[in-house]
This record gives C-alpha cells, structure tokens and sequence, in this order.
DNA sequence: CTGAAAGCGCTTACAG
DNA sequence: CTGAAAGCGCTTACAG
C-alpha cells in the first residue's frame, strides 16, 4: 500500500507551517485568506485527508462511539443500533460494534474483553445494551470491568440501575404495558392467561413476568406457575415454548410472549398442534418488532417505541460527552396495537 | 475523567526503559526474567493497557477492520455482519460498522462519506457489502472512492466484479440454485411462476430474474413479463409486490420471490385476498433467513448458506492483511430446502 | 494571524 | 538482552 500523504507534505506544497494547515483544516482559528486558499488548494490537489488515528491522539478526541450488544441479528437490537448509528454519524462519530453473542450459559466472546477493548480504543463515549447487566447476578468480574469502564469514559448502560456502578443507566422498560395487554385479554373473558418465552434470572424477564401476575391478581384472575414457561427471546424459543405448555396439560385459552419473535415461533406450534388463532388461543406480543403485522394472523402486540429509545440513548450519551444541556424527554410508554391474533373466550371454556 | 495511565509510568515503575516495556507487552523480543517479571507486577499493579490510538500510528496497524453495509436491520446482513465480527474478534480486530441506509433514491448517508472516514480512520481493511455496487450503474462519484479505497488498504467487495477497481471481489451468487426452484414448481405441474420483489436496476434481481426466465425457456415454459414484479426486499415489499400482481389479473398458480421477507410479505396478501399457499399458489424463497422456516405455511426456500459465506469473505480479508497463503475453498452452492409451501397445480388451472 | 516547539503514547531500528 | 533517540501525524499552548 501507497504512503498517504500527511500534513507535512500539504505545509510545505502550500509554504506554511504545520500550524497553519492545522488551522484551516480544523477552522476553528482565523487564518489570513491567502494562505489558507494556498492550502486548501494543496489539500484538493493531493486529495489530502487528516489520518484519524494521530489527530485522535493529539487531541484526546477519537470521534468514535462503542457500542456492545450481544445479537445484531435480533431485531431489537439493530433497529436500536439503527437508530444510534445514524444519529452518532450526523455528529461526526462512527461506531466500534461488538457482538458479545452472549447467552447464558454458552461459549460467547467475554464481554469483559470486548469492554477492555473499547477502552484501549479510546472510544469517546460507550453503550452497553443487554448482555450480563440484564442477569438478576451478574459475574464479578463483569461488574468490575463495567466499573472501570464508568471511571475511565462516559459510558451509558441500557438497562436497569446497578448499584455502586455511577454511570448512566437509561431504563426502557414500562410496567404499563403489559397490564394494557392483560387487561385487553381479560376484557374479552380471558381468565387463564399463559406467559411465554424470555429467560429464567434476567430482569427484564423477571420483570415482564411480574408485571403479569401483578395485572392478573389486580383484574382478580388466577395466577398459576404452570402457565408460564420461560425458554428463549428467539422464534424457536417461542416454539418449545409453547409445545412445553401444550404437554403440561394445563388448560389456558390466551397467552402473551415476551416478543415478536416467540409469538411467531408459538404461532407455529400451535398451529402443529391444530390449534387456531384466534379462535382457539389469543396471542399477544409483549414487544413489536416489524414484522408481527404480516404474521398470519396479525399479532396484537405492544410497541415499546424501541427506535425512538435509540435516539434517546445516543443523545443523552452526546450530551455527557459534549457537556451539553439535557433538552429531551421522550414519551416510551408502551402502546397495545390492536390487531388480529385476540378473540372472545371458546364457548367450551 | 481521570487521566490514563501510560507506558512511561509502568517503565518508572519497574526501573526500565520503555523499549523494554514494549518488549513484554508485545512479547516478540526476548527480555530478561527479572525485568520481565518487574514490568508485569506494574502491568497488573496499575491495570495497565496500551492505547490503542497511540499503537496504531506507531505501528501503523490499527487492528480495526471497516464494514460498510446499508442496513443492519436486513437479516442477510445481519448474519453476515455476525460471522465476519465473530472471526474478526478472534483474530484480534474490531469491526467499524457503517450502516448507510442505502436505498436508491433515498435521503441515505452518503457512502462516499463512509469510505472516506474508514480510510481517514486506516483501518487494516475494509468490506463493502450491498449499497451502490449492486446497482447495474453506479455513481461515477462512488466508483472513485471505491477505487480510493482500494489504492489505499486491503478492500473486499462482496458483489459482481466491478471493472476498472482492483479489489477483491466475493460474488456469492450462484445461478443454479433458481433453476432448481424453477424445476421443482415445474415438476408439480405449475406452467405460471411469478417473481415477486427484489429491485429494478440491482444487480442480485436482474440476476435472479435473468437465471428465472431461463429456467422457464429450458423447461419450455412460458416467459410472461407481467408475472413479474419488482418492488424491494423487505416484508412490506413482497407485500406490494403481491398485491400489484393480483391487481393485473394475470393467471398464475406459483411465485418465486426474491427473499424470506419477500415471502411473508406475499403470503400475508395472498391470505388476504382468501389465496392459500399451498393450495391455490405454491411459493418459494429465494434466499432463506432464519424465520421462514416459522412461517405459516413453512416456505421452501434456497439456502444460500450466507452465514458460511460472512466466514469466507473475513478469511479471504484477513490472508490479504496478512500475507497469508489462501486455503479455504468453500461450497457455498444453494440448496433447495423443500417445505410446506408447495404442492400441485390446483385443479382448474 | 503565524511558526517553532513540545507533546499525545506508542514502536522500532541502532548501537552497545 | 537493553536504552536512547527518532519517528508515527497530528494539536495546542506560547511567543511574537
């Protein structure tokens, strides 16, 4: 590979010192207009680009965002890098993504490593979202890297609080929602409501589920343990998920899965099974991703916003980082999108 | 924020030079016991790790690798984006991902910009996947930055040769795979096949719908214009897409298209319309994602084997920055996977 | 408005 | 095996 050309070569093509092509490159100093034509002549003549590395050095400012999650490919997840990736490049930032692939229990990348790494990097600004914060016990060492990483760069957890960690953590999650999904399913007679999907010992799980025999106890409905059946957040999650409940043998006529994805994947074992939805069982999506609305039937599901909570999270992350006034408050509280997947209770139940 | 400790400390420290510090961080040169032993307490004393920044300018190796897709969202991508970060990681690189949101004619960033600050970032290599290569006329503008690019680092393209640019070129697409789909509806009796989504002027859908019309000729089946339809490859294209092909009163007893989105989409209007898969009109996937096999009815579909390929086209990136003998052939032929979404010609047809 | 100089935190010949 | 020195390509007080 060809040596590029650096800022040497454009101060001597133009007559001026290093100084000066520094300051009109960065325009923040007034330079008198001859020399600086002379030298953006030089930079247009030679195609000249600052290298990023040495200017990230210099000035403390590697104009890069990290950002850590454990799976692109799960929808939430990317529409949420979506929108930070784009907001973060309007600002002149690109983004340092790694994929942790972390799941509980499985052979993922560290993502102690992949904190150390942001760090080495100097990264401007890091998000975490998901991965060990969302576990009810995350590991020591995990929560020693997080702390290192709080002490040494603004750094943004999405997620629940984590006590003796100071950093910003920016919760999505809303009880509301998941009593509106309830309630709805009482509303068309309902009583036995099963909960699928999500993972046993992660909070937002745990607190789905909460929220769900809350909203159940509230409308005077019954809460029994066998309805709920914890896997994954994946389609195939959802469809173990739901074979598991059919061969318990308990008898349920609605039940809410913890996301699109599960809904789809119930779908299909229902379906297996020969039961029709909506006349047999009432589905619900606990959250929306885009393609529950060309499900067959159209799954009902609640949309938690979750695009507009990327924008949220680079934002406030750009405030710390550029020490700017916090302007936005944002309403993320979840919407219950009515569509096919819920009917009244079978006659026989 | 606290100010990060460096090399010269973790020398003073250990009464050594930074020379020799370096020497044991990098481990390439032989260092005395005794000072290598010194050196590593006040490594671990103080939790030091290199700045990455500083590394990079000296050695001139960033140890970063560039991803330039236009969107993440898309599950072809995302799977491939997971495989290449996966490999990457574990050869020691982290992944700048720039998510152009590409779309013709769209308000996209623009990806010039993209490859310009990947190049001012200089990063070891750089892949390029989807955006305006796939287009059969790209912008003189970004065939110049590509041809930047490739003048300047290790560049990986994954599309269609491009003339005029030396980089490498990864094509994963493979002509048999349609003809296999094509024979199979043929087999059940179908003489109509419709082409649903992809988009006019790309690449990947003039390929495919190329390899479609010639599969028909040489199963002597008719080639009828109107039974195509381009729109796009998301869900709510193949939506479009199937509702425009109804609208044009056109018989027709099955339907390529172009993607497992592509598919949901279709399937959604079809079933809207009262059509049923299998029984009315049999469907097949072009190229499959991991949720078709989750769909009512389950779609057969090509498997491209995409996830394989993002392993092929990190290898091939990393033998080329690293001087490595090329060893890895790999087969990534489609393969017909045949589910529920086919069956015989119904009888009226 | 401008240049010389020091510095950012590393690596890498070079001489020993 | 080891240290002093130069250098990677920028920024940023400092003095004028």
């Amino acid at each position: 590979m060809p040596k590029s050309i650096t800022i040497t070569e454009i101060a001597r093509e133009s007559g001026v010192s290093i100084s000066t092509v520094s300051r009109v490159l960065n325009g923040n100093v007034p330079v008198s207009p001859d020399k600086k034509e002379r030298v953006e002549a030089a930079i247009r003549k030679y195609n000249y680009s600052p290298n990023a590395l040495a200017k990230g050095l210099a000035s403390r400012q590697s104009m890069t965002i990290g950002v850590i999650l454990p799976d692109i490919s799960n929808p939430y997840f990317s529409s949420l890098f979506c929108e930070i990736e784009s907001a973060a490049h309007d600002a002149g930032y690109s983004i340092l993504l790694c994929n942790t692939l972390y799941r509980s229990g499985s052979d993922a990348h560290l993502e102690e490593d992949y904190i150390q790494m942001m760090i080495d990097k100097h990264v401007d600004g890091l998000i975490i979202a998901g991965g060990q914060q969302d576990l009810i016990h995350p590991a020591k060492t995990y929560l020693a890297a997080i702390k290192r990483a709080a002490s040494t760069l603004p750094l943004v957890m999405i997620g629940e609080n984590i006590d003796g960690i100071s950093c910003l953590f920016l919760d999505r999650e809303r009880a509301d929602g998941i009593y509106d999904a309830v309630k709805y399913l009482s509303s068309l007679g309902h009583k036995r409501i099963a909960f699928l999907g999500g993972e046993d010992g992660v909070k937002i799980t745990a607190s789905r589920v909460a929220s769900y025999k809350k909203a159940l106890s509230s409308l005077g409905l019954p809460v029994d343990e066998n309805l709920i059946v914890l896997t994954n957040y994946y389609a195939q999650d959802g469809y173990r998920a739901a074979g598991l409940l059919l061969e318990r043998g308990v008898s349920f006529t609605a039940a809410l899965c913890i996301n699109d994805s599960v809904a789809l994947g119930s779908l299909r074992a229902f379906h297996d099974k020969g039961l029709h939805i909506p006349e047999d069982i009432s589905l619900i999506s606990c959250e929306l991703f885009h393609s529950s609305e060309f499900f067959t039937p159209r799954i009902t599901a609640l949309d938690r916003c979750s695009s507009r909570f990327g924008r949220l999270v680079i934002q406030k992350l750009l405030n710390v980082i550029q020490n700017q006034e916090e302007n936005d408050s944002l309403d993320i509280s979840p919407k219950l999108i009515v569509r096919a997947s819920c009917g009244p209770v079978p006659e026989n139940n």
